[in-house]
DNA sequence: TAAGTGATCTCT
DNA sequence: GAGATCACTTAA
């Protein structure tokens, strides 16, 4: 096996843990009989009640309900008004958490992934598999610990120093990127 | 450094 | 209903 689509089950873990974990995998969006795909380099955690920084700290809205979804559906919604942000719902009912994807090789920034991908609120509150044509899939690539990054998260100066500095944020080093794909057809950038 | 953009949330 | 805010990007 080459490689799979990551099951509801991944999702179901706690944000951080999924978070580690999407880093290397790659998503994939199929439209209009067209597949992209490409490996995630950057993710930032947004997870509980507790978390001054995630849109659930205030409690359940109409805008931010899929993030208290079970894990392995997508939360989608407008920023700025132009820019979509792309975030994957993790862990139990009830319990709000999501990760936002903010970049893939070749796109650093959560905007421009979504906006040169095509990617919208459409998808919010979908499942992540093929019938919604939106997905990630492990391909088999390891990312050493030692090549990510952690950093307080982008643009949450309002939560407060404690939320705000909280080292959420993780990304490949972007120099080492090139060095992590596999060699072997069939596998690498291509989808 | 600041404009652009509009849905959403929190007050009246 | 009105006003502020916002998990951003781009062009200067």
């Amino acid at each position: 096996m080459r490689s799979h689509i990551l099951p509801k089950a991944f999702f179901m873990q706690s944000a951080l843990v999924v978070a580690h974990e999407l880093l290397g995998k790659f998503l994939v969006v199929s439209k209009n009989g067209k597949r992209r795909s490409s490996m995630i380099t950057e993710i930032e955690a947004y997870d509980g009640f507790e978390d001054k920084a995630s849109h659930a700290a205030r409690g359940k809205t109409l805008r931010n309900a899929p993030m208290f979804q079970e894990g392995g559906i997508w939360y989608v919604y407008l920023i700025y008004g132009m820019y979509n942000m792309l975030n994957v719902v993790t862990g139990p009912r009830a319990y709000p958490a999501a990760i936002l994807i903010r970049g893939v090789d070749g796109i650093g920034g959560p905007g421009k992934l979504t906006r040169l991908w095509g990617i919208t609120r459409f998808y919010n509150g979908l499942p992540l598999n093929q019938s919604t044509g939106l997905w990630i899939e492990d391909r088999g690539v390891v990312i050493p610990q030692k090549l990510i990054t952690k950093s307080p998260r982008v643009g949450v100066m309002y939560a407060g120093p404690v939320w705000a500095q909280k080292p959420y944020r993780f990304f490949i080093c972007p120099s080492e990127i090139n060095a992590l794909y596999f060699k072997e057809p069939g596998a690498g950038k291509s989808a």
